[in-house]
RNA sequence: GGUGCCUUAGCUCAGUUGGUAGAGCAAAGGACUGAAAAUCCUUGUGUCCCCGGUUCGAUUCCAGGUGGCACCA
C-alpha cells in the first residue's frame, strides 16, 4: 500500500483532474501509483483490462480518456506477451551505452537478433536496449516474441478525437504551464528532489525544474522549456493519432450532442 | 546636431577577397510492442533594410537615406 501523501506529491505536474471533474463521474487510474514504482505500459494493459472486465459487468459503455498513443494501443489492441525481465539487464545495457556508445549496442543486437536490427530505429538507444534485454534475459530473439496476433478484445472501441487549431493548442499549453507554476509546481518539484532520478520524474514539468534547482537553468528559461517540450509532445500526439483512420475528429468546441450522436450511430451500425 | 558601429531565415548571428548565402535555436514532417509527458530520425529561398552609382554581374565596393546602438556636443 502506498501512502496517500506520497502519491499526492505529483498532483500539479501530472495535471490531476479537478474536484468538479472527479465528482462528475467515477474515475479510475488517477494518482494510483507512486513515482518510485517501475510501472510499464504492459502493467497498465493488464490493470486496464482487469478494470474494464469489472466495469463491463455493470455498464454497457465505458469512457477512456488519454493522449498517449502507446497506452491507447496497449488497451485497444494489446501487446504480445513478453516475459518479465529483471531490471538488472537494462541497467547493464545502459551502462554499456554510457561507456561505449550506441555502436556497441547495435553490434550486440545485430548478432543476437538480426531481424530486429534491420527493423527498428537503430539510432534509438531505448529501442535497442529493450530488444537486447529480451534477447539476453530469455536467450531468444526479441523478434521471436512478436506474433502480432492481437489479443481479441471483447469490446468495440468508438474512437473519438478532440482537437483544435494548432495555434490555439499551443497558446493553451503555454497558458496551462503558467497556471501550473501559479499553483505551486516549483514547490511540488522541490519536495520531490530526493526522487529526482526516478524514471517517472524524467518528464516534462519535472526535469526542467530540477535543472533550475541545480542552477543549470534560470527559472524563466526552465518555464519556457516546459512550454516548448509540452508543445512538442502535443505535436507527437498529432503524428500518432493522425495515422489512425478509425478516429473520428471533433473540434474542441463542438456541441457534445454531435459527439454523442456519432457514438450512438456508430453503435447502431455495429450491432445491427 | 556631429562621429563611429550595426541592419542577412520567425529569433540570435556567421559569411561571400564581387558570381544571389549557412549555423544554433524556434518551427515543420515522421517513427513508435513494457522508459512513452520517454526516445529517436528527417527538413534551411531568405525582396541578404531602401534607393542610386561603379561593374558583364552588387547581399558584398561607393554615395545618399531609413531604423537601431554607442560616444561626443
Amino acid at each position: 500500500m502506498i501512502p496517500v501523501s506520497f502519491i499526492r506529491k505529483c498532483a500539479i505536474g501530472t495535471a490531476v483532474p479537478g474536484q468538479e471533474a472527479l465528482a462528475a463521474a467515477p474515475h479510475h487510474f488517477i494518482q494510483n501509483r507512486s513515482v518510485s514504482e517501475n510501472y510499464s505500459v504492459g502493467d497498465f494493459e493488464r490493470d486496464a483490462i482487469a478494470k474494464l472486465s469489472e466495469l463491463y459487468q455493470h455498464y454497457e459503455l465505458v469512457v477512456m480518456v488519454g493522449g498517449s498513443g502507446l497506452f491507447v494501443d496497449a488497451v485497444l489492441k494489446g501487446f504480445d506477451n513478453f516475459p518479465d525481465i529483471d531490471t538488472g539487464y537494462r541497467e547493464q545495457l545502459k551502462e554499456l551505452f554510457r561507456n561505449e556508445g550506441i555502436g556497441a549496442l547495435q553490434n550486440k543486437l545485430k548478432e543476437l537478433d538480426p531481424e530486429t536490427y534491420h527493423r527498428i530505429d537503430i539510432a534509438n538507444s531505448q529501442r535497442v536496449i529493450r530488444a537486447l534485454e529480451i534477447c539476453i534475459a530469455t536467450g531468444m530473439p526479441y523478434s521471436s516474441y512478436l506474433t502480432n496476433k492481437g489479443s481479441g478484445r471483447n469490446f468495440i472501441p468508438i474512437k473519438i478525437g478532440l482537437t483544435a487549431p494548432r495555434e490555439l493548442v499551443y497558446s493553451r499549453i503555454n497558458q496551462r504551464v503558467d497556471e501550473m507554476m501559479g499553483l505551486g509546481l516549483l514547490e511540488e518539484v522541490k519536495s520531490l528532489i530526493p526522487y529526482k532520478d526516478l524514471n517517472a520524474l524524467q518528464t516534462v514539468g519535472y526535469k526542467e525544474l530540477f535543472l533550475y534547482l541545480e542552477g543549470k537553468y534560470t527559472l524563466e528559461f526552465a518555464v519556457e522549456e516546459i512550454k516548448k517540450n509540452s508543445r512538442r509532445y502535443a505535436k507527437r500526439q498529432y503524428t500518432w493519432f493522425n495515422k489512425d483512420p478509425e478516429i473520428c475528429w471533433f473540434d474542441y468546441n463542438s456541441n457534445p450532442r454531435e459527439v454523442i450522436t456519432y457514438a450512438e450511430n456508430f453503435m447502431k451500425s455495429r450491432l445491427s
